[in-house]
DNA sequence: GCGACAG
DNA sequence: ATCTTGTCGC
């Protein structure tokens, strides 16, 4: 590993191209050697969180994306997706899958630099930019406010919504049955996230600032995204992608 | 010290 | 994330 290449990840400025040969770096009971400790990986953290940008105003998207990665088979190997969908109609534009090896277990907190380089592969073959990319996992609700949505935000530079099934931090009152209520997600004293509705009878989503974006157009446009499903079609069709239930051509 | 813990 | 069939309800 280039130390240069390095150098840049833990500044934040990683190149797109070169995030391949990145190689973040934690040992886990003795089990394995990484280039980086688990203390210098949250260091990293707290110091690109300082980079995410708040939006002040909202944006009128014609292309929303969902990434997400299927869990790696026997050899490490996992495919990312991306699906592109044009907005309103929601229909797709453009789907991309790709294999990538994954070389970090999963660690809570420390998702992104797992996931991070098999879905920024993935995105470099999109034809399309997307205005705004939800996220299979958290954006802010983090313990060091960089969730796998942020980190990649930071990435891709463009806006970015974190959409996690289940809850990393914080905690919420309960929410209204009524789709498009929500929740404020609290974590020591902040609001992080929400708890969002997506779908009468079933459990929240949950709703976080990724980058470029602001939490009332996290949740307008996530909940906007929905078409009857408890996640919004984005990530829902990533997902599906990813797992190889979704032929990788527009339709 | 103990539990919690995105995917 | 994954192991897993049918089934109850809108």
């Amino acid at each position: 590993m280039g130390k240069e290449i390095l150098a840049n990840w833990r500044e934040g400025f990683a190149f797109r191209g070169n995030y391949l040969i990145i190689q973040v770096a934690v040992k886990i009971n003795n089990l394995h050697r990484w280039d980086v400790s688990v203390t210098e990986a949250k260091e990293i953290q707290l110091k690109l969180a300082n980079k995410i940008v708040i939006a002040d105003k909202d944006i009128n998207p014609q292309l929303i994306a969902g990434v997400d990665i299927s869990s790696p088979d026997s050899h490490g190997m996992a495919r990312g997706a991306v699906v592109v969908l044009r907005y309103p109609e929601l229909n797709i534009v453009e789907v991309k899958v790709a294999k990538s090896k994954v070389t970090l277990p999963y660690i809570p907190g420390l998702l992104s630099f797992r996931e991070c380089p098999v879905i920024l592969a993935v995105c470099e073959m999109l034809y399309n930019t997307p205005d705004i990319v939800l996220v299979d996992g958290q954006g802010i609700a983090h313990p060091r406010k960089l969730g796998l949505a942020s980190h990649l935000g930071l990435f891709l530079d463009l806006p970015t919504i974190g959409c996690a099934k289940s809850i990393l931090c914080g905690k919420h009152e309960p929410v209204e049955e009524k789709p498009g209520s929500f929740a404020k997600l609290i974590h020591n004293g902040q609001i992080v996230g929400a708890a969002l509705r997506t779908k009468a009878k079933v459990k929240p989503i949950y709703v976080s600032i990724g980058h470029k974006t602001n939490l009332t157009m996290a949740l307008n446009w996530a909940m906007k995204c929905c078409r009857g499903y408890r996640l919004p079609e984005p990530t829902r069709l990533a997902h599906l992608a990813a797992s190889g239930k979704l032929s990788p051509e527009p339709k």
